[in-house]
DNA sequence: TATAAGTCTAAAGTCAACTTTAATGTCAAG
DNA sequence: CTTGACATTAAAGTTGACTTTAGACTTATA
């Protein structure tokens, strides 16, 4: 498929699937006679699972170190510690989101429950002493 | 106490802080006689509680609209709102989070379970098969 | 066959979130 | 009373992740 069909399969525009292959994220692609890329499922897969690695908070750098097409060469040991350091991280950030989450609707009733007489700066204060509290945790 | 004392707590470098001020993610510091930048426990808790929404990916514009000194002027059914997409942000990620340890856990074991006659290359697609499978659940 | 839509490249521009620089002022220790 | 650590500002620089621009070529449509 050229690189349009990509763009609309993958949801990524043209110019940063290229820039993409400028950095190596992708392999240089096969062209055709004319010029244009040509790319396969597996350039889709790729960008599947390169977004999903983004979107849960890895840098493109990150990423590129545990593409499958980059694996190949690699020290089976050295490859699964980072994998597994990969796991730890994906659980620390799940550790932090459920804190967050606490926070937000610590928040939530916070705000349906300030007691009538006291001022909006004083709930601040008091938001701001609920959120901490929570932190120490 | 002083800007360097803040630092120290905080984590954040002391032009970070300056910054954060001037982007208007601190009040503006009470200043000493001497011009110096005054801090109290409240900002140290406030940067806690802002690199805690940075950590589970909130951009420091999206974390200006609900911080308390922030909120006290507003609609408190606009925020609440506002809090509970949070809240809902942070669920998907979550979703995210598990699928993305589901595959690191995926590859792991396919790479300590690659068949003997299979060369680095074909792994390799298998561990990309393999990925994409799961992302379509 | 002209015109629009798609592709190419290299290079420059953008935006968030900082960091660094430069020039100057203040304070604490020897 | 000077030296070194800390403070101030405004402005410029950096990094990551793209996007935009410009100029040229190709392909599909009226």
């Amino acid at each position: 498929m050229n690189i349009s069909e990509l763009s609309k399969q993958s949801g990524l525009s043209t110019p940063t699937i290229r820039y993409y292959e400028q950095i190596k994220l992708l392999p240089k692609a096969k062209r055709k006679s004319n010029g244009y890329r040509e790319y396969s499922e597996d350039d889709l897969k790729q960008l599947f699972l390169i977004q999903q690695a983004q979107q849960v908070g890895f840098s493109l750098t990150e990423i590129k170190a545990f593409l499958p097409s980059n694996v190949t060469n690699w020290d089976h040991d050295i490859l699964i510690n980072i994998l597994e350091s990969k796991i730890k991280d994906i659980e620390d950030l799940e550790e932090k989101l459920a804190i967050s989450k606490q926070n937000l609707r610590m928040m939530v009733f916070a705000i349906n429950n300030k007691p009538d007489e006291m001022t909006c700066e004083e709930n601040a204060q008091r938001l701001l002493n609920l959120y901490y509290a929570n932190d120490k945790v």
